[in-house]
DNA sequence: GTGAAAGCGCTAACAC
DNA sequence: GTGTTAGCGCTTTCAC
């Protein structure tokens, strides 16, 4: 329409100044008087030029964008997350490309590196292993990574995880003071930190008061093999009073499936937790005691850690742990006296 | 630690070939003997070497890379449709760069400009409006541009929507057809062409049979106004019973007011219908009747719509409607003799 | 089929 | 403060 492709060569031609010139008014820190400025952007308007950024990341070896793999959106956490980084990045002058690893179960790692061949400044993967192999990669091409809400033995990445593991143990001692007797547990995936900690707290906080687990089934994080699993545990006759679900969106389908199909009531007749504490937690449905992740200040230290290590990569890679509030609502029998 | 920046001129001095047979040997379409194809790849994978997308992009004038506008992820219909766009495009080999659009609420147009600035392919714009003034830029920059779930008269960008208009008309029917009398509406952002031809149907459907809406509150496609407009529909003595909400976030708000701050039951008091037949509407805490918008199918819609205009930038923009069916559950009353 | 040369749009030294 | 020059890593004619 208004003819070709609009280039610096173009602007500077037009303005009569030079290409650096024109570069240099769209630099932040260059110096340019005032005059040359005005007269270049005057130009840069009327013909509607705007930088090329991949030209010039091609250069500065910086292109401002942040991959982000997050193996599905199913689970309100993620793009709840999501949402918050890519805002808090915006506000750096960042952008988010993201990569959902949810089909591509088998070659994450091919995928994960088409996205570093777009020479992100960074790469955040929440919940999803990275290999020993995509690590290297990563190191060779002085990509940071930072794990989100994942622990991965490997001191080479960063993290930002909840205390997952006084999470759990929070629960139990909550579950203790309220009485009950034949606590169950409905596990996540069995791969995960999260999972391994939240469990590891919860039963060391059950050890403590010299109580156990009275049963064990697994959902994996996902919402029917969770309901599956509730089933499975309330079948049987000798059903919990209290069930610690391994995240909100698995204590929905759980409660869902007591509630419709066992004609239990909740907190009455079963008491249920969750982890998480994602926005439909406090829908009044649910109204689920639950551990906060507190989303803000990990997306906060994601942000922090990651321009920490974009501008200086010397920086050593450090594993962040935010702590966890329990959030005490409806879902399970509070102990005698409690208030809020 | 593997020394510097692997570079295809790297490659090319250790495989002793020219760095144009490095190219092609990573160039699909490209002539390059088996021979000479397999010494550049044994020394590539040596060395780690993998194409600079950056430089390829300046070239080809491709980036391979897709812009996606997103107002808010707080509506699941919205990250349930990015999850699926960014897998089918994964799937053509693009990459999706993604834009929150929430916190910017006025300077929409100056991010959006910058996600341009990132030579993207094309640009998916969900539920956002766009200024003319960007149109144009979009147009001039050559980068087509499809509204997702939005309709916009301006015939210089694609859209995909579900046909608001007819979903809006299947719900007012099916709510008379249950015999409802006093059948009101919670209303979205009025500035939404979704809002605009879902109401515009519901009122149609009802015009029809001779009946108009009861009351009408607005709940702003938001959760907690959604909770307001439904307290403030509630409070009266005459209220309503049957709602049709705008789309199925605010529907879930409404359930949980009127169960929980009006004890009311819901069909046997109040029916509820919604719109988008989000997941969670099939949750049975929930089980929300409502008109379903065929993520799927539109996205699909999205991707070849896109891929053709990519391909093609002399294709027309053409609107899409995807039909959207009436997804019956429990929240409403069923007219008498109805049959799943 | 292959290499040499040109150049995508821009920034970064370097002189002036 | 400004222009000149070189060159980021790659693809693409064009001869051979």
């Amino acid at each position: 329409m208004a003819g070709d492709k609009v280039t610096s060569t173009l602007v500077a031609r037009r303005a009569g100044v030079s290409q650096s010139a024109v570069s240099r008014v769209f630099t932040p820190g260059a110096s340019v008087s005032p005059k040359t400025a005005e007269k270049v952007r005057k130009v840069a308007d009327e013909l509607g030029y705007r930088p090329n950024v991949l030209a010039r990341s091609l250069i500065t070896g910086k292109s401002r964008i942040v991959g982000v793999v997050v193996a599905y959106f199913e689970n309100q956490f993620y793009p709840d997350a999501v949402e918050k980084l890519s805002n808090a990045l915006q506000r750096e002058g960042y952008h988010v490309l993201i990569f959902m690893a949810s089909q591509t179960a088998g070659n994450i790692d091919q995928v994960l590196g088409e996205i570093i061949d777009y020479q992100v400044d960074a790469l955040v993967v929440a919940s999803v292993a990275m290999s020993s192999d995509l690590v290297e990669r990563c190191d060779a091409a002085g990509v940071p990574v930072l794990l989100f809400n994942r622990i991965q033995d490997d001191n080479r990445f960063s993290s930002v995880a909840s205390d997952n593991w006084s999470g759990g143990r929070k629960l139990a001692e909550f579950l203790l003071a309220g009485g009950h007797q034949k606590i169950a547990h409905i596990a996540g995936w069995e791969g995960a930190s999260t999972q391994r900690d939240r469990e590891g707290g919860f039963l060391a906080g059950l050890a403590a008061a010299g109580a156990q687990l009275h049963r064990r089934t697994i959902g994996d994080f996902h919402f029917e093999i969770a309901q599956k699993a509730a089933r499975e545990m309330f079948e049987t006759p000798d059903r919990p009073d209290a069930v610690f679900v391994a995240n909100d969106h698995m204590a929905f389908a759980v409660m869902d499936v007591i509630r419709s199909e066992f004609g239990l009531r909740i907190p009455q007749d079963v008491s249920i937790v969750g982890y998480d504490d994602v926005p439909i937690a406090a829908w009044s449905s649910y109204d689920l005691t639950t551990v906060r992740q507190r989303s803000n200040t990990m997306v906060d230290e994601v942000v922090s850690a990651l321009m920490s290590r974009i501008e200086d990569p010397q920086t050593e890679p450090k594993q962040i742990t935010v702590d966890a509030p329990l959030i005490v609502r409806g879902s399970a029998r509070k102990p005698e006296g409690w208030r809020e």
